[in-house]
DNA sequence: CTGAAAGCGCTTACAG
DNA sequence: CTGAAAGCGCTTACAG
């Protein structure tokens, strides 16, 4: 198979010039049915791979999407991201694009060093996958690409993003709680670590508010350090009857720490996490949990960032995705007087 | 800033020709270091940025390297193959080139369809990542661009591969298991499955062969169907003292199922697995296991698709990459008599 | 050291 | 319905 077929060669080999060649493969008006299906058999006889380079620089674009994930996000037990990447690729080919993925180094996110794809035009446009840093969401903002944010947002900046409805799936899940009869909630996640871990917890928050519980500050624990690095979890003494945690990760260790502490889950206490990662199936027992659905997140971005790619101006703000409860076996119900 | 400054611009801006920007911003001979460094200051400040759909069309190559990944290998939980890929996107860059992730479907892999980044000229080369069928296989060896296999192998086609050294993992793992006075050791994998499992049971028989221990067929256990989908472990009856498992994840199903029949891991029985992937780390107890080297991997898998750009003749064979083991709490110590 | 010319493979706009 | 011409942005080979 000659791998350097071109439309040209096509044309020659059939006596009729490259424009109509060009005119066939695109189904084009203006070229007679019989010779347009003649020259798409001699195409496909002869090899003949379209060439998307030329294409690209005819229109300008690329077909090609950056997918930036900061590094931090893509350590062993971090699949999330690389599994939505997963589904944006695949997602991304239906609309004739293709995506890059950039893990954007620590380093580079502190010096505001933009990922070389954009300096070469290797891409029409970027989707971030996890929170970068202010001063990095400013830096991007200002490349004259269209770009979605995925699963974060920033209240300052005036840009476009999908997000898991966090606050709701929170308070759905503290409603569920409370149904069951928990009246001592704990909510574990660091309050200023990401927009996520806020919002989850301002769900958990209308819901005690709702039910008329006070909240209690010593109930909101600490999971990471400044940087985002999982720090030991200090247990509130008296403990609380149920613990709403911001990710399955953490809740993850959260019941083994309880049971180390000699804690029965859910027993003794019951434990609820967030996204229904591999973490809720894992821990015994399997926890409760609310579901990501990352095909429609990464199915909104997509075409977001199409449209804007078409229309540079058009904005959409944020998206939120409602997320659905996986009931499993983490919730004990408590009976009234207990 | 506007976005379509080209060297052109640049050119008309200082008076000179392109030929010379070109020149200057490649760092190539003919221009002299005063005005080199001009050029280089005003193309910053221009916010000029380089077109590589241009140089692609120029010298017919795209500096992109598709990444294939059958779909059956990216569940919830397999999260392997796409860390792989994760780490030779950014390996990539060093070379300049970049990874475009294509999730090759079930459907596509029985109707022999190609990754449309073939047809579209997207790609420079292949990097194969996950066994693919015998049918398969053949249909992208036909294809006129380089191509890798990564993490398996194909002994009837004549194509160049990265692994992991399976049989010498396995081989020294039994030995480990052997040297705890461990004799009687089953085997768990499916051998037909793909060829990592069948190598990693081909070293963990040599090690029972060194140490003139019968190969027992039915301590070799079955752990997925035809299709590869997981199914019950059989367990044999008498019980083995140790199981060797071809990965973690089976480890840790096996684990499970241990406990659930009432024996303990390991005063019962012990149980080593591989990989070194999250399995290992969530099972009780963490499991001793063989990890495998993805760095080393993927950065053996981009030199040999680059060297075999530059030189189409070129071939590598087999590429072995030894992987390591983790000594964790799953093997206990028979003592002689025992 | 500098630049005019040609060409990479395609598409668009126009003419016949 | 068909095609000649121009151009996308760059680089190479050559001439001055």
């Amino acid at each position: 198979m000659k791998s350097n077929i071109t439309m040209r060669d096509i044309a020659d080999e059939l006596g009729v010039s490259s424009v109509t060649v060009s005119k066939a493969l695109n189904d084009k008006e203006g070229v007679s049915d019989e010779l347009k299906e003649k020259i798409k058999v001699l195409a496909e006889k002869m090899g003949y791979r379209y060439n998307a380079a030329a294409k690209s620089m005819k229109e300008g674009c690329s077909y090609n999407i950056g997918v930036v994930i900061p590094e931090r996000f893509t350590g062993m037990n971090q699949s999330f991201y690389l599994n939505v990447h997963q589904h944006i690729s695949r997602l991304l080919e239906n609309h004739g694009y293709y995506g890059i993925l950039h893990i954007l180094s620590s380093k580079d996110e502190a010096e505001l060093t933009l990922p070389r794809i954009y300096y070469e035009r290797k891409v029409d446009g970027f989707i971030i996958l996890g929170q970068v840093s202010k001063a990095y969401i400013e830096k991007i903002t200002s490349v004259d690409l269209p770009k979605v944010f995925l699963d974060f947002y920033d209240e300052h900046a005036e840009i476009d993003s999908v997000i898991t409805d966090n606050f709701y799936g929170a308070y759905e899940l503290t409603n569920f709680l409370i149904q069951q009869g928990h009246r001592e909630i704990s909510y574990v996640g660091s309050l200023y670590s990401t927009s996520s871990i806020q919002d989850r917890f301002l769900g958990y928050y209308k819901s005690l508010l709702e039910h008329h519980i006070q909240l209690n500050q010593e109930y909101v624990l600490d999971d990471r350090d400044e940087k985002g690095a999982y720090i030991d979890i200090m247990l509130p003494s008296p403990l609380p009857s149920a613990f709403v945690c911001n990710c399955d990760q953490v809740a993850h260790t959260l019941v083994q720490k309880l049971k180390q502490e000699g804690y029965r889950v859910p027993e003794d206490c019951s434990v609820v996490g967030f996204d229904n990662d591999i973490y809720a199936s894992i821990t015994t027992p399997p926890l409760t949990t609310v579901e990501v659905d990352i095909v429609e997140m990464a199915n909104n971005a997509i075409t977001i960032i199409i449209e804007k790619i078409k229309n540079k101006e058009k904005s959409f703000g944020r998206t939120l995705v409602k997320g659905k409860i996986v009931y499993r076996d983490s919730v004990k119900k408590i009976e009234a007087g207990n």
